[in-house]
DNA sequence: AAGAAAAGTTCCATTATTTGAAACTTGGTT
DNA sequence: AACCAAGTTTCAAATAATGGAACTTTTCTT
């Protein structure tokens, strides 16, 4: 609760734009206001600021804000350089075909589990409608598999800012059962998502680790228990797997292929 | 050159990303020092701010920072509801079925085009590796497509941030040249890109206008000249049109299906 | 392995920016 | 014409950012 208290005024601002994230639709300045935690000058400088930014977009025939298209930009970038999503790409399209069910990618952002891939082998394609979402950690199959190999502080940290909703019968209602949960899920290698989150919903989850068991991501298989039940995904481990530790070690030597390569950038700036 | 003036501390704190997003690759604490205009102080505490808030990402293997997935959850609000993709992405896929060839949509950022969806009938898909993706505004279709359509400031703080390098052999080189074309793709309604970008790839781009013209976004058709030619181009007009008419009459009635609806929002929270 | 250089991090008095209560303006309503 | 709500501006006080310099750690070099 008082973790990410205020890195002075860029993170007060990076709060505001926050805020007009959360209400899903553009908003007026009162609806801000409202809801901001600074006096009305204060709210109205940032708008300001993150408009003639262009992280939030005006449009002034509705008088209204969302966000702007410039962090469309900026997460293309981000998301290229910085998500799993590019290197894993191939690899989970060849798992959701295999598997013959929907395969989730997601990382860690906070306290959340945000999905940066999705493939679903009976539909075609939905774009940046998928990548982009978030969720839970504490009740999905991802989140536990992430949570499960954090070192103790940071794990204390994730855990202190779930906020253990109830959404199932099922669903690991407090901070003793998940800890418990995380130690089964470390010793087997993966972890199950046993209809937590949501009724006949179940899946199966393994994190993408470094060598260093640094938690990159996690995979997950989804299915329902009308088509299928957890011993069934758990025969799926090994595929799952493989395709995990691909994932990981491509994503290992990915990065940097020749530095030197990287030198003429300077000059195609122009 | 001088209209981008920083905001303050937040505007400093946004170049710095920029400025990270500009390497495209996962970048040390010396490389964006190098080119920052800060004291290694600030610039040190920007990037640790900027961590903290997640941002940026870093990495303790390598020691190197990148764009922060924050961005890319962020990126997911605008694009739902900042760009014109969600309600334009039907509209463009019949409209790349009929006409068969690839088909962009791009919003303007500052003074580029962001590209905020694309189609490519022949192939099956890509994701955010094709929306986010910028591009020149002055020698592109959709770039002029909207230019043609801004207001006299507005117009001319956008050129004015033009680089006018010279791609091609058709590439308008200077501003003046730029404007001519401007006016003729006003009084048209419609503009070519007559291999201004890229040697044989041709296009034919739309803008699309509220019923108060002002600009959303633009639609194109590209193709090569390898295939088809601006004539062949230019009888697309009236699908492509009829595509933008509804694109821009969906966009203006879609935002507020009934304002009552979100005053339970609140509640969700929790 | 020792020494040097480079990269990264912290300190803190000075300086500039942010803050926010209040006043003001604008646009719409009775 | 008076009222109200939403949005905008002002300015002295409070706070946070600044950046030169010192310090620590890492990475070369010999």
């Amino acid at each position: 609760m008082d973790k990410g208290k205020s890195d002075g005024t860029v993170g007060k601002a990076l709060e505001i734009l926050d805020l007009v994230a959360s209400f899903e639709r553009p908003v007026r300045f009162s609806d801000v206001l409202e809801r901001a935690d600074f006096p009305k000058a204060t709210v109205y400088r940032f708008i300001q600021t993150l408009t003639s930014q262009g992280m939030l977009n005006y449009d002034p025939d509705r008088q209204t804000y969302a966000l702007g298209i410039r962090l469309v930009r900026l997460a293309h970038s981000a998301w290229q350089h910085s998500s799993l999503a590019p290197v894993a790409h191939p690899h989970i399209e060849k798992l959701a075909q295999e598997v013959g069910e929907t395969v989730h990618l997601a990382q860690l952002d906070h306290a959340q589990v945000l999905y940066v891939d999705k493939i679903d082998p009976s539909k075609p394609i939905e774009m940046f409608s998928q990548a982009g979402k978030v969720g839970p950690a504490y009740c999905t199959g991802v989140g536990k598999a992430m949570m499960a190999y954090l070192d103790k502080p940071h794990l204390d940290e994730v855990i202190e800012q779930q906020s253990f909703h109830v959404f199932t019968e099922h669903t690991l209602a407090n901070a003793q059962s998940l800890r418990a949960e995380l130690i089964d899920i470390r010793s087997n290698g993966y972890g199950f998502d046993r209809e937590e989150h949501e009724p006949s919903i179940i899946c199966i989850a393994l994190p993408i680790l470094t060598a260093q068991c640094r938690v990159l991501g996690a995979l997950s298989v989804t299915s329902s228990t009308a088509r299928t039940n957890l011993a069934a995904l758990e025969a799926l481990v090994p595929r799952i797997q493989s395709a995990a530790t691909a994932i990981a070690s491509e994503a290992e030597s990915w990065r940097f292929p020749d530095q030197s390569r990287f030198q003429s950038i300077e000059t195609a700036k122009g």
